[in-house]
DNA sequence: CCCTTACATGTAAGATTCTTATATATAAGC
DNA sequence: GCTTATATATAAGAATCTTACATGTAAGGG
């Protein structure tokens, strides 16, 4: 699994990116990045509810309590407007950030 | 330039980076660092200068004060075998958080 | 000679994001 | 009844960034 100093910023990206796909719960969300990225990129809970907490207040993603018919409650965010709009730069200065490492280092490029 | 919250974790890739082609110290990297990027990645020096600190007490690079016949004192920075040793695994690791990155969204291998 | 810019290193206060540990509670399977 | 999976949350602490502050030398122009 990559590190906890190499990942670190990458959180705001996943969730909006797995977000862009649909609405999802916090505890999903965690599966999902894992499996998506097959286990190279892991998060725990306690580092993910936080950050979708700091996400709602800037007005990224909304989060509404949701019950299903099990009985079990969740907490269901969705992309606001500006969220989806957050996106779009995101990716361009991940995408910067790679080539600037590529650059300076020898970095591949899987 | 890339964002404080992207770049974040990169300033240790960077240095390892930029000193595996010969000794240099604080103030050069910086510049280095900036150049070889293009602009893309930039350090303030506030931040490198703590940094070069703890990866001289984790034992990656050692510094030596030198006066230029100038009369100017710098501390040269070179890579020691843990710092060397380091490099490689810290790359893949990179890359790996590259291509999870990739699968996970749409960011654009440049 | 003075002033500004470039060189060169550092410290301090504060924000953000991660870690591990702890806590609670329901549902499903054995 | 017990364990595992689902689901959310908080707390203490570490690491890495930010801006602002602080110091001093060297070189070049006016």
């Amino acid at each position: 699994m990559i590190g906890a100093g190499v990942k670190r910023g990458t959180a705001e990206l996943a969730i909006l990116s797995v977000l862009e796909e649909g609405p999802l719960h916090g505890y999903e969300m965690a599966r999902r990045i894992e499996e998506q990225t097959k286990g190279a990129l892991r998060f725990t809970l306690a580092a993910l509810y936080p950050m979708l907490y700091r996400m709602e207040q800037r007005g990224w993603i909304r989060g509404a309590w949701e019950t299903s018919q099990s009985g079990r409650r969740k907490r269901c965010y969705r992309l606001t407007p500006a969220g989806k709009k957050k996106l779009s730069p995101l990716r361009k200065e991940w995408a910067e950030l790679f080539g600037a490492l590529k650059r300076l280092t020898k970095v591949a490029h899987a």
